[in-house]
DNA sequence: GTTGTTGCAAATCGTTTGCACGTCC
DNA sequence: GGACGTGCAAACGATTTGCAACAAC
C-alpha cells in the first residue's frame, strides 16, 4: 500500500489533517466527496487504514461509535463525549515512561498506549438527559 | 432493566467474575451456554450491556477486535497484545485526579478514563511475526 | 396478571474484500 | 505494461432489535 499517488488520498489526507474534529471514516467519505463524487467508502477506509498503518495519521478507537481519525499524529489523549459522541483533545501531558512501566510489569514489548476520558463536554453537560 | 433476576444472568455474572481473561461476548454465550444450553446470543449481548451499564463488570473497548468484560470494577488499566489479541491486567497505580485535571481543561464533566497499552505479550514476543 | 426477560431471527452498523477496470511510474 | 489504486457491490463480524412465548414478583 501507498506505493503510488492517488489524487483520492491526496484529498483525503488532507482533509484528515485540516480538521480539528476527529472524523470518522463515513465523515472524511462526505467530505471527500464533494471534491471527488465518484469516490467510494471502500477507497476511504483503504486509505484511512492505509495511512494510519504508515503513521500519516493516527486511528482512535473510541467506545461509543466507530473508529475516528486524528491528522495529528503527536501522541495526546482524547475526550468523547457521551451525549454527542463527539471526541475532543485532552491537553494534558503523557507520560511516555508508562510504556516501559507497562512493559517491564508484564514482561512485554509495548508500543504505544493511549487513554480516552469520558463524560459530557461543556456544551452537553447543562442540558437535559435523554 | 435488572428489575427482575433471571438465572440467565446470574450465570453471566458468574462466569464473567470468575474469569480473569477479559472474555469476549461469544466466549461468555459459549461457557453459559455448556450450563444453559438454550441461552441466546442475543440474551448475553443485553445482560453484558445491562450490566455494564449497572456497574456490575465493566466493559472494555479494545483496538483489536470486538469488546471484553472484566468482572472486576476497580479503576485499572489493560495491554492487548496484537499478535494473541488477548487482554491483560497492568498493575500499575491509576492517577484518579487525571479525571479532575482532565475535566478542568475541556469545562466538561467527566465521569471515567480508560487506558490501553499496546503490543507484544511475553508469549508472542519472541516468535516470527506473521 | 403485569411487566421484565428470553430465544430466535432478522436487521443494523461499521468495516473489509473480490473483482474488473483505471491510473501511475 | 505491470503493479498498485479505484469504484462497486457483496460479504463480514460484532452487536442490536422486534416479537411472541415465558418466568418473576
Amino acid at each position: 500500500m501507498l506505493r503510488k499517488n492517488s489524487k483520492q488520498r491526496d484529498a483525503i489526507v488532507a482533509m484528515v489533517k485540516s480538521s480539528k474534529s476527529h472524523p470518522s471514516a463515513d465523515e472524511v467519505y462526505g467530505a471527500v466527496r464533494k471534491i471527488y463524487p465518484q469516490i467510494s467508502l471502500g477507497t476511504v477506509y483503504r486509505n484511512l487504514s492505509a495511512l494510519a498503518e504508515a503513521g500519516g495519521i493516527t486511528r482512535i478507537t473510541c467506545g461509543l461509535g466507530g473508529d475516528r481519525f486524528d491528522g495529528n499524529t503527536a501522541m495526546h489523549y482524547h475526550f468523547q463525549c457521551a451525549e454527542c459522541k463527539r471526541v475532543f483533545d485532552v491537553e494534558m501531558a503523557v507520560d511516555e515512561r508508562l510504556n516501559k512501566h507497562a512493559a517491564a510489569l508484564l514482561n512485554a514489548d509495548i508500543d504505544n498506549h493511549t487513554a480516552m476520558f469520558y463524560g459530557r463536554c461543556a456544551e452537553c453537560k447543562n442540558i437535559r438527559r435523554g
